[in-house]
RNA sequence: GGCUCGUUGGAGAAACGGUUAACUCACAUGCCUUUCACGCAUGCAUUCACGGGUUCGAAUCCCGUACGAGUCACCA
């Protein structure tokens, strides 16, 4: 058996996208699953739409999703460069082998002139290149002399041309329905279509692993394989993973991209995880896995044939998962960089234990806790509760028995004996715990939620802090019943 | 429009001719509880886009229809 071998071939136009992140993950696992090797390639083609800086996102992603290479651009195996650029003079060789064996034919025609005659036809139009019928002789000296040329595949009209897919089955397509799309551009550079071919070849690609949007196009890739005499690989498509019933997920769209995701503070981790499910389904029922553990579970019969819409919802709740499950030192270190608008002096350990439990993206951390500067501004509808009891009048009264014996605690970062301060004062006036605990938790934020009850919120706000807005609060409460 | 592919609850999905159609998210409710969250429990598809057929038996096989997507670039 020939050891597998897979290939990222993104081609560096911007940010990565969730789909092609989905893409590459499988990629990985599928070469990993049976000690394969994975191999990243940039396919950098298309000149207009380069951008600056793109193959160092790549680069970047890959290092934070640990899906890494075994041979790349900066890492030379046998069959480099892995830079498509940097390639060109084996593009043209094999273009020119191509033409010999009869799989593609110089082409002459200029690109504005194959526009304007599709354009007088409807969609179902299929150019027939004029050039398939000069004479080889004949098109070699024209290019001698000059004259600018592409290359393009050669189909024959008749016949059909079927594969295998490993996802999708059997794929049949009838010749007549193939574009003679061009091969080697007027630039000397390859199309898509071309360069992926010679470098799954030369690079001993196993699984050819890709979106189904190219699932149409592949008999035309089949054809060139054929007429080399290769071996040709296994396919896998992939269904495409959506933004809703309709759409693709698409950076055009403003879709949430791999960064973007990272940005809200959602662990790489959880969105290799939660992506992996977007389009496979594992055997069991667990549903938490880390890369290793992909690796060992993938199969790529488990792969689906339909669309999959992203869930950032359950993203969200993945990585609340993937939060929880940190200790809490790791989890304060990666709390920490949202802190830094926190004015007052506070224990900030103290409110990553608070907030470990309820952190879905640690994005949303600085609105969790806003509350510790300043509280919220005066509310009286706050202190009504139905299942606790309370209203104004006897939040109020609350808070008075709690200032009139909060000398009791000495320490309010000792949770325990405050709990049982807040207990007792609560059995001593014959009233559920949650008649005087309510009306301390709205006096001290005026927030509806919070991490955390009274007592967590008085230790991380401090004795000082806590005494100010008890008393503040009475203040308020008072003037506000007495208008009413 | 031609061709290719797809269609199981709001979302991800399991099932590979015989189950009460798993499981997870979301949602709802209850418990726990000082709010929220966590945790726990319960509920949520008489039905698998629709219509035929094959079969003792179909979400699963076949045919057709509808709807959706992809493709038809010197983009990948």
């Amino acid at each position: 058996m020939k050891k597998v071998r897979t290939r990222f071939a993104p081609s560096p136009t911007g940010y990565m996208h969730i789909g092609n992140l989905r893409t590459a993950l499988y990629e990985y696992l599928i070469a990993k699953h049976d000690n394969g090797d994975f191999i990243l390639r940039i396919e950098d083609t298309d000149q207009e739409r380069e951008v600056e800086g793109a193959v160092d996102i790549i680069y970047d992603v890959i290092n934070q999703t640990g899906l890494h290479y075994d041979e790349g651009p900066d890492k030379p195996g046998t069959c480099g460069p892995y830079i498509q650029s940097q390639r060109l003079p084996i593009y043209k060789e094999y273009a020119d082998k191509l033409v010999d064996l009869g799989g593609a034919h110089y082409c002459f025609c200029k690109e504005e002139e194959v526009q304007a005659e599709k354009e007088g036809h409807d969609l179902s139009y299929r150019y027939v290149d004029p050039c398939r019928f000069i004479s080889k002789e004949e098109a070699r000296e024209r290019i001698a002399k000059g004259e600018p040329y592409t290359v393009r595949q050669t189909i024959p009209a008749t016949g059909t041309t079927s594969f295998e897919d490993e996802v999708y089955g059997h794929i049949e397509v009838e010749n007549a329905q193939l574009d003679e799309g061009v091969l080697l551009k007027s630039d000397g550079y390859p199309t898509y279509n071309f360069a992926n071919i010679v470098d799954d070849h030369l690079m001993g690609i196993t699984h050819v692993v890709r979106g189904n949007e190219y699932l149409s196009s592949t008999p035309k890739y089949n054809l060139i394989y054929q007429a080399f005499g290769w071996e040709i690989p296994t396919y896998v498509h992939v269904p495409p993973v959506m933004k809703d019933e309709f759409h693709k997920l698409s950076k055009r769209n403003g879709d949430a991209s791999f960064q973007d995701l990272r940005d809200k503070g959602i662990l790489s981790e959880a969105i290799i995880n939660y992506i992996a499910l977007l389009g496979w389904s594992p055997e069991g029922e667990q549903e938490i896995f880390s890369l290793d553990e992909l690796v060992k579970e993938f199969s790529i019969d488990r792969i689906s044939k339909s669309g999959s819409i992203f869930d950032i919802n359950k993203l969200k709740w993945m990585n609340g998962v993937y939060l929880r499950n940190k200790t809490l030192e790791e989890f304060h270190e990666l709390a920490l960089p949202y802190y830094k608008d926190i004015k007052s002096h506070v224990d900030l350990m103290e409110i990553s234990k608070a907030l470990q439990p309820r952190v879905e993206m640690l994005a949303d951390i600085p609105e969790m806790i806003d509350f510790i500067d300043a509280p919220y501004p005066f509310d009286a509808s706050l202190y009504t509760h139905k299942k606790m009891k309370t209203n104004a009048e006897n939040s109020l009264e609350a808070l008075k028995w709690v200032v009139d014996e909060i000398d009791l605690v000495s320490d309010f970062t000792d949770d325990e004996a405050f709990t049982k301060f807040f207990v007792d004062l609560a059995a001593k006036h014959e009233v559920k715990n949650g008649r005087v605990m309510w009306p301390v938790r709205v006096a001290l934020t005026y927030k509806a939620f919070t991490p955390g009850g009274a007592v967590e919120i008085a230790h991380i706000i401090g004795k000082e802090e806590t005494m100010r807005r008890l008393n503040q609060a009475i203040e308020d409460l008072t003037s506000y019943l007495s208008e009413q």
